[in-house]
DNA sequence: TATAGTGTTATAGTTATATAGAACACAGAA
DNA sequence: TTCTGTGTTCTATATAACTATAACACTATA
């Protein structure tokens, strides 16, 4: 059929990690594969682009990718296979209608003049004590 | 009068810094401080417990405290006095309709079972898009 | 079988983070 | 002045995070 049998491989997007944000590298390559999950960008049965190719999209190490894939795998949201590469394996993605709400939300924060450090530091407090 | 003079001594409650949340232990405190400010339970002029203290109440040690309050001295947000103490410098206190506007959102977030975490992966990204 | 494309493991070295412990410097009150 | 409470600096050590590099193992295809 298309050009890859079953599932195509989509081609996502990622960006360099920040190296001097003070968040540990995998833990941002962690978070912005999860993220293209999430939002249904990638889902189950899609292919990730080789490890190699990753290391060159975060402009990280081989090691430091594995480690953030390895996480995703314990977490069940990836799986791989040796000599073939790594697959979407979990469903988690949010319905449109709550991302949605979610801009909404951001937007009135935004007219605020919150920026999303501060933004992120109410949410968890507010977080807690709900 | 009270106690101090101007100024009393609050004593805020801060929480012990996970050590392993991947999130280094001077963010933690940057942050359990700078939220105490924004929320308004230490307003401009209050002074922070002793080094030694939050030592103890955050559970790493000085050098790790010293680090975080720099970092909010150079964002202006505290200032120290040798031999005295810190104090809070800055009014950047989030007004409370913005608190409570938060406050029903994370609740209507968590009706419809989203975690923490996934709430802020979200949160970035439409940040970023908006 | 041979080759190319993929994931995996291992070693060594560097830098960032965090700790422990000690000493020093200043302010304020006895 | 002396003492206590405070912030500050320093050195040494340990661990985690990250990098660079290389080698190895499996899959699929020619």
């Amino acid at each position: 059929m298309d050009d890859k049998g079953n599932n195509e491989r989509r081609r996502p997007k990622f960006k360099k990690v920040d190296k001097h944000s003070g968040i540990p590298a995998y833990v941002q390559v962690m978070n912005q594969v999860k993220t293209e999950v999430i939002l249904g960008r990638l889902v189950p049965g899609d292919q990730l682009p080789p490890v190699r190719e990753l290391e060159t999209m975060f402009d990280v190490n081989v090691n430091t990718i594995l480690k953030a894939l390895d996480k995703l795998k314990s977490e069940g949201v990836l799986s791989s296979e040796q000599g073939v590469g790594y697959f979407v394996t979990s469903n988690i993605a949010i319905e449109s209608p709550i991302i949605d709400e979610l801009g909404e939300f951001v937007r009135k924060i935004k007219n605020v003049g919150l920026d999303l450090y501060t933004t992120i530091l109410l949410i968890e407090e507010v977080w807690k004590n709900e």
